[in-house]
DNA sequence: TGGTTTTCGGATACGATATATCCTTAATTC
DNA sequence: GAATTAAGGATATATCGTATCCGAAAACCA
């Protein structure tokens, strides 16, 4: 059970778009070259995150990406489900169904007890995610990057940004 | 980030093997076809369990396998973990080194923020699972099960356990 | 107007991993 | 000695993540 690389991608896209100053866009080449990633496939984390409406993209020269809501109003959560789906980690195949003991036809009332119990985990992992906003990720960050690096990577980012 | 479908087939064998008498064995055979599965792969699962020693094995006819503890001190990640692995779901490969802005050499003293979180995350899905014992799933299927079928399966299955 | 840059989506290829089967070996039972 | 079982290796197939390429449409600029 490993999650796409695209879910770390998209989550320090989504940090230094939230440094970008109101109105200006970032571009994949951009994001793609600060990160060290392959443009192309780093580009269809980016538009993951524009069919989720979690970002605003515009065309053209100076094109790119911003985000489309304040940091505060985004968690982890929408952002990793974005690239990695909303499917839940247990899918119940519901192999009781085969148990020659039981008469054909019975349908059960409630889901499998199993998979509730698994369901239970998948949410508790949910509500963990749902609870940190990527203005909290900020946050950290400024903290424990020193500043001669965070006041760099900026620089380099708005001389990109159109 | 799917869980593998032995995860399943390995916590709904523990719930079969919990209700085994004192002392008799379950072959894969059985439990195979008690549930519908393939029963050369479902081996694997088995032996998965087998080699975290949760499960005791033994040879000839009238072998099988059979739980090595109580279900009230196995719990669903000790299972989960068996045959899923005991890798964590977020791998951060530290792409904040690629940062153009970073001196070479630069060593980060703590983990990402970013990979905490999500390690947070996950730690939050293996602590509901850890919570949750063998003998609580037993407990529930008692009651949720139709006493009729939780009865002829029992007897189904001590009509081929060792 | 025309050329450049950008996002977006589709098509395709490659590699890793989950799924599944087969076979041999060794231990156990009868 | 024959039958049955778990264990583990080898192999095949399918699915999915990773990655690249291309064309279309939109935006910017000269």
């Amino acid at each position: 059970m490993i999650l796409k690389s695209q879910v770390e991608w998209a989550l320090h896209c989504c940090a230094i778009l939230a440094g970008l100053p109101e109105g200006r866009y970032l571009s994949t080449k951009a994001l793609a070259e600060l990160h060290g990633l392959p443009k192309e496939y780093l580009s269809k984390a980016l538009q993951s995150l524009s069919q989720a409406s979690l970002v605003e993209t515009t065309l053209g020269p100076s094109g790119g990406y911003r985000l489309a809501r304040a940091p505060l109003d985004i968690n982890f959560l929408e952002i990793v489900e974005a690239v990695e789906g909303k499917a839940r980690s247990f899918t119940c195949t519901n192999i009781r169904e085969n148990n020659p003991c039981r008469p054909a036809g019975y349908c059960d009332s409630k889901p499998c007890a199993v998979a509730r119990i698994m369901w239970e985990a998948d949410e508790a992992w949910r509500d963990t995610l749902r609870r940190v906003r990527l203005s909290d990720l900020v946050g950290t960050l400024s903290e424990e990057v020193p500043a001669d690096i965070w006041r760099s990577t900026f620089e380099w980012v708005l001389k990109r940004a159109g």
